[in-house]
DNA sequence: GCGCTCAATTGAACGATGCTCAATTTACTT
DNA sequence: AAGTAAATTGAGCATCGTTCAATTGAGCGC
């Protein structure tokens, strides 16, 4: 039964969660799949594209779930925070998304259901597109910074909670600012 | 006159500014200080060391000037700021400070500025903190992604118009949430 | 100026990486 | 069973970061 191209895509993300990015080469792939280097370039035409795939499913998990419930800055509290579990639930998740080289199809469905959700409590093309940046690069930014120096060194339910006070603050900034 | 620690830091960072971080090796360092690969190694103990000192160098640049002036809000959007145009400076300047190891102690002063802000507009030691953690994750967040797929496709004067309306929402934000 | 000492560089190599490709094997269709 | 296309192999290329014994260079006491 031969390789297909969704066994070295879950092989990747397998060995991603085991390894880390750093660590994760075409050859460790290739062992953990029983099979020699050059197979890989048959399924995709680089190493870069495999991790694009990988973001791509990463990403895929948000918007899969069915839309939030809630006002307005629930619903967003909501979609970030799923933003930010998604990327935590792989090893170096966060890294591997904001470092894609182009913006892969599940990301913009993101970026839209956070602006459908700005749009419908009022806010005009261009709040609601500035709002919706200003949440997914806080959430980048702070996923980011956290997996990359407190795994670890700081406990989960603490990260939890200082994320959602921090994402209070900026819901806050949106209906003091652009909304009400 | 052989070369100084400070002449590698200096030959890396244009080196970085021209051809990119992806690209800044240590051979082509070598070659355009017309030195051999080894050389570096006197004065470097790891490529990884250097990039640090690079990293540190452009955190430096946002603590070496004086302090802002105005009210708090005034105070932060210039920290910020200062700190995205210190980012942006350098080639791949954002990947470079989300990426460096260990917190270079520029990176402490500069959370301190932050906090110390906070502190005098009245803020609690949790809230200042938090709130600090919020501009930084989202200045970070920002400039990484505006950095590594904006350049060349937005001009910069829209790039800096959307900050600036992001920050505001932020500090509106903290305005509402944690003062006043 | 002469040795001497230590800072600094060289040259050559090591192991690992991503990637390529002609040759070969495997799986499927007719 | 034959033939075709899919899939894999095996060997190799260029480049990477890093190491280290051997060599060169510079500054200092005498």
């Amino acid at each position: 039964m031969p390789l297909r191209q969704v066994d070295v895509l879950h092989g990747a993300i397998e060995l991603l969660d085991e390894v880390g990015l750093d660590e994760l080469t075409t050859r460790r792939l290739a062992e953990r799949l029983g099979v020699r280097v050059g197979a890989l370039y048959w399924h995709y035409p680089s190493k870069s594209a495999l991790l694009d795939a990988i973001t791509e499913l990463i990403i895929a998990e948000v918007v899969a779930e069915p839309p939030p419930s809630g006002d307005w800055a629930e619903q967003l509290r909501e979609l970030a925070a799923r933003a930010r579990r998604s990327m935590l639930a792989h090893r170096d998740g966060a890294r591997l998304v904001s470092s894609f080289s182009t913006p892969p199809p599940s990301a913009m469905a993101y970026m839209a259901s956070l602006i459908e959700v700005l749009r419908a409590a009022g806010a005009s093309k261009r709040d609601a597109a500035l709002a919706a940046d200003t949440i997914t690069s806080f959430t980048n930014g702070y996923t980011l910074e956290e997996q990359a120096r407190k795994v670890g060194t700081v406990s989960r339910r603490q990260l939890d909670a200082a994320f959602h006070a921090e994402l209070r603050i900026i819901l806050a900034g949106i209906r003091a600012e652009l909304l009400g």
